[in-house]
DNA sequence: ATTTTGGGCACT
DNA sequence: GTGCCCAAAATT
């Protein structure tokens, strides 16, 4: 009896056991169709003493349907898979979907018809039919395109269809990637960056796990070093998974890429269209794709002959996955390469403290690239303390600030104001009754956005005009904006600086790749004076003439008892200051506060990176965070506030006495009402010494919930919302 | 998750 | 007995 065991792509299904009919030949890894009641479902052929389920009778099996024309999910992707179903306490299924999230590549190459001549004439010869033949000769396209080749209608030539002249070609519509070259030009590197360069190149060629944690200051030039082994594994006819946090802003990435590599890598993010889904994920599973340049969701893709794994800007937060299956694509980066036997190499000019601490421990091997490329200067930076600058009423930026803006006017040089947060004011109230707008889908204020006269939720997209009078009392007039977004400081320094030309640079001004290379382009010829950005704006960019960052609030990150404030809001703010003075002219950050003598604000100001991942790691260590110890989060969600509650109350009264973790909550989460579903939460703190995920699992397991109560586990949470 | 089954109940 | 609703069971 020839049986398998499948993984099928239903999460709340175990592994099912199925008969292979006569004639089919499976091998773990092979996706295939399982008959499952009336349906067809989609599963995976499972190496069955991985997958424990109970024998089911031989007579009770099923045939299996067929086998999907693409090759099996290969050994190292499957032991990804269930490192993370495991590590993340996420469903088997859940995580193998993500290894198969192009439906269309599943069914195989889509083929279109295309015709050339046959070499046959027709039975009579018309000109228009003369000139067709002519023109077409070795051609080969769709009708419509042979059209526009000859200059003749379509219709001449399905004439010459039917009389068998030309003749048709099934081809596959995914047309081959071009063709990366690995010594396209000579790279131009510093003597830090080849000797990084050089220690790279050898790790690939060991073909082998090594982990690398590349720490090089902004503006060192750590993209054209990861770029050497990149070169050496396409050299070895390897491929690269290169992963980038904000895969819609890469326009300057895929500029340096193209100088390197002569030719665009592979894009793989959430927004691509289902042929282009279909074209990179079948290219990257039958070995073609050479560099792939993804979000994390990258990190699942079927590489057929992987060389080398790449994070660039590795300690940024986007990387953790906040809904579905909630990975972190740092850390399951590094556990693919080590299935796939392959280097990983980490990229940040400020590495969380939980690499670092892996490097420092050995685990990582720590490569660094201390100076700027071409001998920049790293720029000055100083702090306005708002506290004694205080600006007027309704305005945000103090004197200083503006002053240093004006003389940069003066010069003919560009300034960078960073505020992250989107809009026009956080807030809007009424001056007469104090009413406030709020999301009626979440507990979040209602954002106003005066380009496009609208208040908008941050948290789930719901909209509405901006009204004329208060929805509450009916005063007219009476809305009052409070506090900054980046369109009120962009207002204020126009308002300021009359003469200044001012960008708005968020992810509502710069949502395609179109509108940011549009950007890059007006920052290059000069057409921007004053650039007010968001988050977005802080890596990647490379401005020559951009030499003043002010940062208009640094305390902002620090609100809101976030256990990761200290470290995110260093790393925003050395990025965002990373920009200034890339060039041959000095750069100058002026950072506005009212805690300058907050440890992070310090250090910042005294350019002292060590003081601070110091002060930081003391902090961690005694609150018993990463990397010391770690936190995971149980959030539980439902449509109605007191099913979430009753099922959070349930999981609360069963949590485990055990001396390596402390158990809080459950409370309300930060966010109680999220997308129309009140949420609560239970925290973990756990020694590292603990099996965090067998005790989770071994609490939660044997509890059930109603029907529409949501229980999510967040393993090494970074989202605290 | 989705579909099927079956029990309980009102109604004929 | 029939129809209907809802909960429980099964799906390999």
């Amino acid at each position: 009896m020839n049986r398998v065991r499948c993984l099928v792509l239903n999460a709340a299904l175990g592994p099912l056991d199925y008969r292979v009919p006569e004639g089919m030949t499976v091998e773990p890894g092979s996706v295939v169709a399982c008959p499952l009641g009336p349906r067809t479902i989609l599963g995976v052929v499972w190496e069955a003493e991985r997958l424990p389920g109970t024998e089911v009778p031989a007579d009770k099996l099923r045939p299996l349907r067929e086998i999907l024309p693409v090759p099996p999910l290969t050994a190292p992707l499957r032991r990804l898979i269930e490192w993370t179903a495991d590590y993340y306490c996420a469903p088997l299924a859940a995580v193998a979907r993500m290894a198969l999230s192009s439906g269309g590549a599943l069914k195989g190459p889509a083929t279109t018809t295309e015709y050339r001549l046959s070499g046959g004439l027709p039975e009579r010869l018309t000109p228009q039919r003369q000139t067709a033949i002519e023109a077409l000769e070795h051609e080969q396209a769709t009708i419509r395109e042979l059209a526009g080749i000859a200059g003749v209608s379509e219709g001449v030539l399905r004439g010459l269809v039917n009389q068998g002249v030309l003749e048709p070609v099934e081809v596959d519509c995914d047309r081959p990637y071009p063709e990366a070259r690995a010594d396209f030009p000579a790279p131009n590197l510093g003597a830090d960056q080849q000797a990084a360069a050089d220690r790279l190149c050898e790790a690939v060629r060991v073909e082998s796990f090594a982990p690398f944690l590349l720490d090089g200051v902004t503006g060192s030039g750590k993209t054209e070093t990861y770029f050497e082994p990149v070169a050496e594994a396409l050299r070895m006819g390897r491929q690269v998974l290169v992963l980038l946090p904000e895969i819609a802003l890469t326009e300057a990435f895929l500029k340096r890429f193209e100088d390197r590599f002569g030719a665009a890598p592979v894009l793989w993010h959430s927004s691509l269209k289902s042929t282009e889904r279909r074209r990179a994920w079948r290219a990257v599973a039958a070995g073609t794709a050479q560099v792939v340049v993804g979000a994390r969701s990258a990190l699942f893709l079927p590489f057929a002959k992987l060389g080398l794994i790449v994070v660039d800007e590795a300690h940024e937060v986007s990387f953790k996955q906040d809904d579905g299956v909630r990975y972190n694509a740092r850390d399951v980066a590094v556990m693919r390469a080590r299935f796939e036997g392959v280097p990983a190499i980490l990229a940040s000019a400020t590495p969380a403290l939980e690499s670092l601490a892996m490097a420092e421990a050995g685990t990582y091997e720590k490569i660094d690239l201390p100076a700027r490329f071409g001998g920049a200067e790293l720029p000055a930076i100083a702090t306005i303390d708002l506290t004694k600058e205080k600006p007027g009423r309704g305005a945000w930026l103090a004197e200083p600030l503006v002053a240093a803006l004006e003389d940069r006017l003066a010069k003919g040089e560009q300034s960078l104001l960073f505020l992250n947060r989107r809009g026009y004011a956080p807030l809007t109230l009424c001056r007469n009754c104090g009413f406030r707008f709020q999301c009626p889908n979440c507990s979040a204020w209602l954002v106003e956005h005066r380009f496009s006269s609208r208040l908008a939720c941050h948290h789930c997209g719901h909209e509405t005009a901006v009204p004329e009078k208060c929805p509450e009392c009916g005063e007219p007039d009476c809305l009052v904006a409070c506090g900054p977004g980046v369109e009120r400081i962009a207002d204020e320094v126009a308002e300021r600086l009359p003469e200044a030309r001012v960008f708005v640079a968020t992810s509502d001004t710069l949502n395609s790749p179109g509108r940011a290379a549009e950007f890059v382009a007006m920052v290059e010829g000069g057409a921007v004076d004053v650039i007010v950005g968001t988050q977005l704006v802080t890596k990647g960019f490379h401005f020559p003439e951009l030499t003043l960052v002010g940062v208009v609030d640094a305390d902002l990150g620090l609100e809101g008892g976030d256990l990761r404030a200290a470290e995110r809001t260093y790393q925003q703010i050395a990025q965002v200051a990373g920009r200034a003075g890339r060039g041959a002219k000095p750069g100058e950050v002026l950072i506005q506060t009212r805690h300058p003598d907050a440890p992070v604000i310090a250090a910042l100001a005294e350019g002292d990176r060590d003081a601070f991942y110091e002060a930081e790691t003391e902090a961690r260590r005694f609150a018993g965070a990463p990397p010391f110890g770690r936190w995971a989060a149980i959030i539980v969600s439902a449509e109605e506030d007191s099913d979430a509650r009753d099922a959070a109350n349930r999981i609360g009264r069963a949590k485990p006495d055990h001396p390596n973790l402390a158990i809080y909550g459950p409370a309300p989460a930060p966010l109680s009402l999220l997308r129309g579903r009140y949420r609560y939460r239970l925290l973990i703190n756990a020694k590292r010494s603990a099996a965090l995920q067998d005790i989770i699992r071994g609490w939660l397991g044997p509890l059930d919930h109603p029907t529409g109560v949501r229980v999510g586990i967040d393993i090494d949470p970074y989202s605290f919302v």
